[in-house]
DNA sequence: AGGCTGGTTCGACAACTGTCAAGATAGAGA
DNA sequence: TCTCTATCTTGACAGTTGTCGAACCAGCCT
């Protein structure tokens, strides 16, 4: 039972602690705990530099080209795939010979609002 | 020469790769590993919280208080704010006794930034 | 079928991380 | 000065992480 695919993920949606900014309160055990699983795959270059490329590609992008712009094996960058993937940053389906990667801006936003700072 | 106060400290300011979202271009090499080393910091559920405890803060908090909150040793407490204060997330100043923390906003705000996914 | 290419999984290993106990340091106060 | 409290540093240890090579699986194409 391999898990490229979307179906067969745990497809965590970040539903907990979803939109308040640090600044309003503090966080408690279970969020916290929820939320540094996403910064944690966000805390490594090579996964920030893909999850940039895959976010910045217009809709989606082959795996093929991710792979081209790293100086890394195979495995590697799909190590990395995987963990983006599990802490429900990107998502990847499989068409033909390909697989296909693309972003998951609902719960990117989530991040996003916790770190936003008012002036 | 300890650095636990303001002064001694590399201060880091994610100057690089300032505010610009993920979708816009993808990252270079050196503004991922900057900003990698940030979210790194976000990555364990004991800082998220600490972190989260000093935001919301009306303005600083002692380390007293802090330690108060978790089931950690004060070795641990320190070892974790003293990761948050080199990614240059929080602040330390002390006064007198006690060792005062604040949030760092403006480095803050950029990874807020980056993440920042428009619906 | 058989081979080719794109990706993933498995197994291993060095490097890093979170935690604690013990010891050090800084300031307050007797 | 001597002691007490608050905090940090050091050293050690188990657990986790990033990386690779080897093996494996899924589709295409003869």
């Amino acid at each position: 039972m391999s898990n490229q695919t979307a179906t067969a993920d745990p497809a965590p949606t970040l539903g907990v602690a979803c939109c308040d900014p640090l600044m309003s309160a503090p966080l408690d055990v279970e969020q916290a705990t929820d939320l540094a699983k996403a910064f944690k795959a966000l805390g490594d270059p090579v996964r920030l530099r893909l999850l940039s490329l895959i976010t910045s590609a217009k809709d989606e992008i082959c795996v093929c080209d991710l792979s081209a712009a790293f100086d890394l094996t195979g495995p590697t960058i799909s190590h990395h795939l995987k963990v983006l993937r599990e802490a429900g940053l990107i998502d990847g389906e499989r068409r033909g010979t390909w697989i296909y990667y693309r972003a998951r801006p609902e719960n990117l936003r989530p991040l996003s609002a916790l770190l936003d700072t008012p002036a």
